[in-house]
DNA sequence: ATAGCACCTGTAACCGGTTACAGAAAGGAT
DNA sequence: ATCCTTTCTGTAACCGGTTACAGGTGCTAT
């Protein structure tokens, strides 16, 4: 499978030091250092021979040194539960950019939605120097929040808004989204729905999105599918509900990847979308409105997720400004894949 | 839109020291050191003593005074175009996990294309400790090899593989994989085909695979289109195509996106997928193989190019091992997007 | 009694920079 | 000629850990 060729690189030989641009220019540590934070006071031909030094020895500060007297370095990790997945793409997309303008740098580690390896990873981070931490949603090991606090780094909670909570959230209201979603299906008529959903056990968003849509009053029939939190997991559901004696008219999908493949299947089936079966979903894919039929989905802002986090994040550490819990609106997107049910009330 | 609340965080406090320890339990700071990295040469009542004083001052050692001693982070920088395309999002959730094996953490840093970016990226992450920079192909700023070598960090070129390069590059032969993928068409029959890619002024990956599918002998009419890198761009390149006036039989699509964009435009339209057309991509999107049709692709080992290039830095930063150039097989998948042409030869 | 050794602990140098402080040199004012 | 500034530079402490080395204790072997 993999053939490897011609070796290219080097020994890391040892590096060169300030003392040793010094010593070549003849000037004391502390000028050559001056002269590199661009520091008024050093003459004009002083500065140049040092530079010159610098240039020709291919002198580079070492970070760490640097940092050290400062006080830190300018990192802030994110512990997430993968990449792989456009909401957590997206977020970071917009975190790391936001970072950067501030002069910061993204360390980060994925868990695999497990609790354990989450704090590994956190500590990790942490031991590494970050200066901050972002963790996705509530659920986590109690150490986790002790740990940080010993590092004197501060943890914000993303894809999710509770005001009461431990730690600063930044996010949005799942249960409401879940509500709102489900309350689409009921205004358009649907009164029997299946619920898919990726694997709740150690994600309180999934959860709290559920228990909105269940708390909408009105439905008939409301039957819940755990899958696999993939396009293939939604192609199951799809599958399984096929199956049923009594089908339901409509599917509301807690992640987007679910609702895709849920769509493909139902399609593959021979179904005619949005009218044999209405498909909601929730995300942040960017083609959902390019699919066909485009899919009607609560848009989550995790653009400005990240963007609020990373600024959050990056006052606290300048200024010493609290971190507040920040509330982002979700909003829906009707589009081609949710219509009326065929015959209002009655399922087929 | 965004809505604050509840302030939770404190200030940024002095934080506990070595020396703090050592004097609350009575030791020298030597003695403290020991007992926190566990040296056998400790008496057991006095390990207890630093122990409890450890825990009762919450005492976190700092991560740059250590690794300044130790002569390095373990930390390894990624450069990318953008997290936001599920081949980055695979790449890089292997990568890290590989390097986290090693026990390294991944920084990183997007550059949206953009090379200017790319070098001061790449200048971030090496002030912040990265030991080693893992960039995008060959297209770089002349800088960024001096560079990272002043900061004594080997570079990695991946997605790419070219054993002349004058770095260590680790991925696949992009023009090979393009022939390939001409070829399959070739092999059914089309000799009409339009090539669709993403925008291929920074990005010698693309021109590559677009050489490749030039090469292979045999195609009648291979006309190319550049568009945006993604489904709204693979949508508008459809749209394009549906209005000339001999349409070509099949589409080739560089990526993976703008194949799914180009199909659903063309369902949209009303065409029947493969038999009025068919189109093959390059992927590594998880749902490709779910999607209605399912899509023909040229796979690329991303996660295999993840692993290898983690593996072969964390060798080189331990051993000094020299950092290979490895060549990884891309595979094509033959599904259902893609089918003879309805009359052999003629393009309709 | 004393050398020899194992075991434990403290002193101080060190990693590679930054910076407070002091002092030297040069120019201007009286 | 003397004093005061201003401008530049060097010495040395410091950031917060790690670790080579020296030294002190208590034990056994002679």
């Amino acid at each position: 499978m993999a053939e490897r060729t011609s070796p290219q690189s080097k020994q890391p030989s040892r590096r060169v030091t300030l003392r040793d641009v010094a010593r070549e220019a003849g000037v004391s540590v502390a000028t050559a250092s001056r002269v590199l934070n661009g520091s008024p006071s050093v003459s004009p031909a002083t500065r140049e021979d040092v530079l010159r030094v610098v240039a020709q020895l291919e002198f580079a500060p070492d970070p760490l040194a640097r940092a050290l007297n400062a006080g830190g370095t300018n990192t802030v990790g994110a512990v997430i539960p993968t990449i792989n997945h456009a909401i957590f793409a997206a977020f970071l997309e917009a975190l790391e950019a936001r970072l950067d303008a501030n002069g910061y740098c993204l360390l980060m580690a994925t868990t695999g939605m497990d609790q354990r390896v989450e704090l590994e990873r956190a500590r990790s981070l942490l031991e590494m120097g970050a200066r901050a931490l972002i963790v996705t949603g509530l659920d986590h090991e109690p150490e986790l929040t002790a740990m940080a606090k010993r590092f004197g780094a501060p943890v914000v909670a993303t894809s999710i808004y509770e005001a009461s909570a431990p730690l600063p959230t930044i996010g949005y209201e799942n249960t409401a989204l879940g509500r709102q979603a489900m309350q689409h299906l009921l205004d358009l008529g649907h009164t029997d729905v299946a619920l898919v959903s990726g694997p709740t056990a150690q994600n309180d968003r999934a959860r709290f999105r559920i228990r909105g849509a269940e708390s909408a009053g009105g439905v008939r029939s409301l039957r819940t599918i755990e899958t696999e939190l993939s396009v293939g997991g939604g192609a199951a559901a799809a599958k399984q509900i096929l199956g049923w004696e009594r089908r339901p008219t409509a599917l509301l999908c807690v992640t987007d990847l679910v609702a895709l493949g849920a769509m493909f299947e139902l399609q593959r089936s021979g179904l005619l979308l949005p009218r044999d079966m209405s498909v909601i979903g929730f995300d942040h894919i960017s083609w959902s409105e390019h699919s066909h039929p485009r899919l009607t989905c609560i848009s989550l802002p995790v653009a400005a997720m990240g963007e609020e986090s990373a600024q959050a994040i990056c006052n606290f550490l300048t200024d010493g400004t609290p971190i507040p819990s920040v509330r982002l609106q979700g909003e829906i997107n009707v589009r081609g894949s949710t219509c009326r049910p065929p015959e209002p009330g009655t399922a087929g």
